[in-house]
DNA sequence: GGCTCATTTCGTCATTCTCCGAAATATTGT
DNA sequence: ACAATATTTCGGAGAATGACGAAATGAGCC
């Protein structure tokens, strides 16, 4: 009772409820991204975007992959969330916000190579492939 | 874009990232409880559970209902809620403590009337109907 | 090694949350 | 009106959270 068994519930909670992160997991719904095409979109400070996805990580909700010097994060659906996480989607459903994160991270993702993490002289994140169903 | 469109969303989910309010909506998914009554399962003072329930009415998950001096909550499923909530409660499923505070709300409401809230001289609540379906 | 850049971690400050007892409010009964 | 009881609101102390720049870390390239 004393560490309360309904912490993993509460924490994968938590960790949805804050504004950049739910537009976070919004965004990943769509494709993978990398933390400086999220910061992009966001537009807040890369340390900030970073401890927000390490939040989302921490509680079990995303996966990163290192490639190269950048880091991707893709949505994860941990065992018994399966349900929780299409009845999140529907809560997303027709949010303005979401749409137009949607828009901005296409432009982002349009954008010629090499002008969203600077034009590195290396092997630049060329592609985020679909990840899941849009809609 | 400056009050942020998601923060509907993330003030509902702001409402369940607690131990006791996710306990306390647990508990009114099986039935209507009184303030007491769920201080008597949580064993928490009574102004803090007061607390949890107001926020989670002002997240607009609960209702309330007076019979005279006791003030019942209820679950609410407000619109576009459904299938979120129905999400939740398969994150819910199988979590010890929650099945421990069914028992002790059971526990509680077979008590003989009086023993919870004060023996009042009147209108005890004599009754908690069900609400919901179980599972 | 040294350079560059993406990302993470750290230090700090401001804000918000959570809890509880005390005081205020509401309702009923005498 | 007064007493009794359930609930809400208030005040404040302590903990947790969130933002950002600065410093540290990791990867690739010369």
């Amino acid at each position: 009772m004393s560490p309360s068994t309904v912490r993993p519930a509460v924490d994968r909670l938590k960790a949805l409820a804050h504004p950049a992160r739910l537009r976070i997991l919004a965004l990943l719904r769509e494709e993978e991204l990398c933390v400086c095409q999220v910061r992009e979109v966001l537009g807040m400070a890369t340390s900030t975007v970073s401890e927000h996805l390490a939040g989302l990580r921490r509680a079990d909700l995303l996966e990163e992959r290192r490639e190269g010097r950048w880091v991707y994060y893709r949505l994860k659906s941990p065992d018994g969330t399966k349900a929780f996480l299409d009845g999140l989607w529907s809560l997303l459903e027709g949010i303005p916000q979401v749409a137009q994160d949607r828009r901005a991270c296409a432009e982002v993702l349009r954008r010629p190579v090499g002008t969203v993490c600077r034009p590195g002289p290396q092997p630049r994140p060329e592609r985020a492939r679909r990840a899941a169903a849009p809609r």
